[in-house]
DNA sequence: TGGGGTTAT
DNA sequence: ATAACCC
């Protein structure tokens, strides 16, 4: 899979391949993409080329896992590998693996469609996202030691912002290797490649180190999945989806046109949503080029200045977002969806599931929740995806209380929930809900308050009750309380 | 459409 | 608290 080696027309070739081979292949590709390049004469490295940071362009990958929920379940359960085999969630088939894709079966595709299409396909179960979010994690992780600056899109896919890492390789290169510099994977738009171009020479770096992560993510984990080079998060994005499954694809600067006008809706635009899609077609506007010529004004006027010049920038190829690391989760939730509950039995027993799975997650966390929301979805035929949600502070002597063994801190949390419930539903009028879930949020590391330090003697669980057992002085409530 | 997530207002 | 976006 060395760059420029694979004609686009035999990109189908490769979903026929099993992930191993398809893997050998990118090791054993011939150096083919250097046009000739003269050779600098500095022996020392290259920074004659990169006039100290002069090129503010960036270097970004975009990592996108395979099927991700079908991968798992297939590690988890090897058997399952070379049958066709969907990932179900309720009566949805929520992803499937590329045996299943290959029979008819979409991803969100109803069950009964899907084994209409498609008899022999194997279902499991995916509602829990335990070890999916698992794996997740770990990936991100993998990545994190390539560069810390992660973003997480959803559980499978990933930002890198690779800029300082190609630098620094660039660095290191010897002079005379640049002239059989070459990149890894396929070039979008099979781009003629200039190695006299410092951002070519970026990107094709970027895209070794793309492959080295996708390497590195097969070989500790299992994992196959696609990447996307490019020097912003929405191109890299794009591209990243060119060659599937288990490709590269990297971006030069001069095909950033054609792949964005590629798109045949502005609605497969990242970033641009159901709604805003259907505000635009009510401008008239369908096509990125439409969104591209329209006058900003009106634009701003129907969308509002920050949706309008984020979205027209869009529409260019233009995205100075920056990768934003996105560390440990902000919040955690679970959720459960039904045909009916209308009563307040019920609801608390389903609340209780959801509670006590969120306290086992938090509690491995380590942080502490001081916020917690009940959500609620009603049954309604038209506006289907209309939540409604309540929340309010965790009592301080709860939060002390969370991740401390045999406690029951279950009781109190459940109380606080069904007071959240009533407060949205009128439990004395029939009711017809479709939807619960519990979320965990505003989470706070745990007391690294240090004695004799101010944050000590602000530390309620610290300065006034663990020490002796009693209180030394008191404490303003407000103080102790969210 | 499921079972999650995020940020902006 | 909701609305928009992402998967």
């Amino acid at each position: 899979e060395q760059l420029g080696v694979e004609p686009a027309e035999e990109a189908g070739r490769y979903e026929e391949e099993d992930a191993a081979q398809a893997m050998e292949r990118v090791e054993a590709g011939e150096a083919d993409c250097s046009p000739g390049a003269p050779g600098p004469e500095e022996p020392g490295g290259l920074t004659w080329l990169v006039p100290e940071g002069s090129s503010s362009s960036r270097v970004i990958v975009h990592v996108d896992l395979d099927c991700f929920y079908a991968q798992v379940e297939m590690i988890s359960n090897p058997e399952l590998k070379g049958k066709p085999l969907g990932v179900q969630q309720k009566y949805l088939v929520v992803t499937c693996n590329y045996e299943a894709r290959k029979l008819g079966v979409k991803k969100l595709m109803n069950v009964r469609d899907a084994k209409e299409k498609c008899p022999q396909l194997v279902l499991v179960n995916g509602e829990d996202l335990t070890r999916y979010r698992e794996m997740s994690y770990k990936v991100t992780e993998l990545l994190e030691e390539f560069s810390p600056v992660v973003e997480r899109l959803g559980f499978d896919e990933n930002f890198v912002d690779l800029t300082e890492m190609v630098e620094k390789r660039l660095q290191q290169l010897q002079s005379d290797e640049l002239s059989a510099l070459t990149g890894s994977g396929h070039v979008y738009n099979n781009q003629y490649i200039n190695l006299h171009d410092i951002v070519h020479i970026r990107l094709l770096v970027g895209s070794q180190i793309a492959a080295e992560m996708r390497e590195a993510m097969y070989n500790q984990l299992g994992l196959t999945g696609c990447a996307g080079v490019a020097s912003n998060k929405l191109l890299a994005k794009l591209v990243s989806g060119i060659f599937k499954p288990n490709q590269q694809t990297v971006l030069l600067p001069e095909s950033s046109q054609v792949l964005i006008q590629s798109l045949s809706h502005v609605k497969e635009m990242p970033g641009i949503g159901y709604k805003t899609a259907k505000r635009l077609e009510a401008l008239g506007i369908s096509s990125v080029l439409d969104l591209q010529t329209f006058s900003p004004k009106i634009l701003e006027k129907e969308l509002g200045i920050s949706v309008a010049q984020r979205i027209q920038k869009l529409s260019f190829g233009e995205d100075n977002s920056p990768v934003t690391p996105s560390g440990p989760p902000q919040s955690f939730s679970e959720e459960d969806s039904f045909k009916k509950c209308s009563s307040e039995v019920e609801a608390k027993n389903k609340i209780e599931e959801l509670l006590a799975s969120l306290l086992n997650r938090v509690c491995q966390d380590g942080r502490k929740p001081h916020t917690i929301r009940l959500i609620i979805r009603r049954y309604s035929s038209e506006n289907h995806c209309s939540r409604e949600s309540r929340q309010c502070p965790i009592p301080s002597h709860v939060i002390q209380k969370l991740g401390t063994g045999n406690c029951d801190v279950m009781t109190p949390m459940v109380d606080i929930l069904m007071k959240l419930f009533r407060n949205m539903v009128n439990v004395k009028m029939p009711f017809h809900l479709t939807l619960l879930s519990v979320c965990l949020c505003n989470l706070k590391a745990l007391n690294t308050a240090k004695k004799g330090t101010i944050d000590y003697y602000l530390t309620p669980s610290l300065s006034t009750t663990s020490r002796s057992g009693k209180r030394s002085f008191k404490m303003k409530d407000s103080h102790m309380e969210d």
